[in-house]
DNA sequence: CGGACCATGTAAGCGGTTACATGATTCT
DNA sequence: AGAATCATGTAACCGCTTACATGGTCCG
C-alpha cells in the first residue's frame, strides 16, 4: 500500500506522465521505498479508478496507437487521502533480515565464506550510504531538481520544515549504514580473533599471513 | 527462500515436529527471520518433497485421523544445502522503509501527528530491542533453551565460535534498535524547535507564535 | 467436563519479482 | 540509418498475509 502514496507524495510536487514520474521515483523517493516500474504503472492505474489522479492524454506529434501520452495529476481526493494516510500509524513489517540471519549462524560458513560475507554487507551499505548522502547533500545544497520544484510551489514560510524533515529522514537512513558498516567491520576483527591464521605452512615466520596458498581452490 | 534455511537452521539442533519447531522458530530464528505458522507448515513439505528433510511419523495414543505427528528430521542433503546457501550471497532486497518514507513527508501532518508517528516508533524499536537483548542474555548465559541444545551437540572445541557469532548478530540487532530510537527522539527535540510549544495556557508567554492562525487555510 | 495446549493445516488474495513486449520520438 | 530514450505496459509466478478450520490430548 505504501507504493501508493510514495507516488502519491511526488505528484504532490507537480503532475507528469509514468515515464517521468518512474524517473523522479528511482532518484528520490524510491531511496526509501523502492519499485521497479512494472509495478509503479498498473499503481497508477489502480490509483486513477480509485479516483486519487486523474490523467489528461496529451497527444505527441504524430497520431498512432501509442501517440499519446498521459499526463496524471493529484485529485483533491487523492491529497486528502495523502495526508490521512500520513497520519495513520506506521504499519511495521516482520522482522526479516537476511544479513542477520546468516551471521547467527556464521559457525556453519568457513572463515573466507563468513569474510566475503560482511565485505559484502560493508559493501551493500556503502552503497547506500553514498546515495543517500548525496540525496542529502541535494537537499541541503538545494541543487535536487525534484525538492528544488517542491519548495517552488510552496509558501517560503514552510521552506525550513519542508528542509528539515527530508534531512532528518535521509540522516536516519545514513546513521543506519554507518552502524550496519561498522558492525560488519567488528564481524571481521571478530574472525581474526575466532580463527587466528588459519594455517601457518613454514616454520618460525609469524605476522605472516597471507590470502590464499598456492594451489588452493578459491572459489566455493 | 530464507524461510527455508531459517527452518533447516533449527533443525540442525535436533529433529522436531511442526508444531514445535513453529515454537522454537518464534522464540529464536524467528526474531531475525519472523514467519506466521501457516507458513511454516506447507514449507516443511516442500521442503520435504525436496528432500532436505524427512519425516517419521508418530503414532499418539490413540488411532484416528489426527493421531500421528511427524518428526521432522534433516538430511545429509539439507545439512549440505544448508553449509552452501550459507557460502552463497546475500539478496539484499529493495529499500522499503515505511518509517522513513513517512518522515521524509512529514510537512505533510500536522505536529500532533508527526509526534504520534515518532514515539511510535521509539515504541515499536524498544520492544524489538528488549526482545534482542533478551536473546542475547539468554545466550550470554546459556539460559537459552534452543542455544543449550546446540552446544550439547557440538564438540566443546566449537562453543566459543558457535556463541560468539550469535551475540555478534544479536549486537547488531540492538546496535540498529538503538540507532532508530536515537533518530526518532532528536525527530521529536526538532518538532519542537520547528513548531515551538503550540499552546501553553499559563501566563507569560513569549515567542508566541502559533502553528496556525485563526481562518487561515492549512492546505495547500 | 472443560479449557489449555498439541498438531496441522487450507483458502483467498495481494504485493512484489523477473522477464519480456512494443512502438514512437529524438538525436547524431 | 541507428541508437538512445520516451512511453507504457503484460504475464507468470511466488512469497507472504490474514483469516479460518479441525481435531486430539492432557490436566485439574
Amino acid at each position: 500500500m505504501s507504493l501508493r502514496f510514495a507516488l502519491l507524495a511526488l505528484l504532490t510536487a507537480q503532475p507528469m506522465t509514468g515515464y517521468d514520474l518512474a524517473k523522479s521515483f528511482h532518484s528520490s523517493v524510491g531511496h526509501v521505498w523502492n519499485a521497479p516500474d512494472s509495478q509503479i504503472y498498473p499503481e497508477l492505474r489502480r490509483m486513477e479508478t480509485g479516483g486519487l489522479i486523474e490523467a489528461t492524454a496529451v497527444a505527441r506529434n504524430t497520431q498512432a496507437t501509442h501517440a499519446t501520452k498521459r499526463i496524471y495529476h493529484i485529485t483533491a481526493t487523492g491529497e486528502q487521502a495523502f495526508r490521512a494516510w500520513m497520519a495513520t500509524p506506521i504499519e511495521y513489517t516482520r522482522e526479516r533480515d537476511p544479513a542477520h540471519l546468516r551471521a547467527a549462524y556464521f559457525e556453519w560458513a568457513d572463515q573466507e565464506a563468513v569474510r566475503k560475507q560482511l565485505l559484502a554487507h560493508v559493501g551493500h551499505w556503502n552503497e547506500l550510504r553514498e546515495q543517500w548522502q548525496g540525496q542529502f547533500g541535494a537537499i541541503r545544497d538545494r541543487t535536487h531538481p525534484i525538492f528544488a520544484q517542491r519548495l517552488l510551489i510552496s509558501p517560503e514560510s514552510e521552506w525550513a520544515r519542508i528542509t528539515a524533515y527530508k534531512l532528518f529522514a535521509y540522516e536516519g537512513l545514513i546513521a543506519r549504514a554507518e552502524q550496519e558498516i561498522d558492525w560488519a567491520e567488528r564481524g571481521l576483527r571478530l574472525v581474526d580473533e575466532l580463527e587466528p591464521q588459519p594455517r601457518e605452512d613454514g616454520g618460525g615466520r609469524l605476522g605472516e599471513d597471507r590470502g590464499t596458498i598456492p594451489g588452493e581452490e578459491v572459489d566455493r
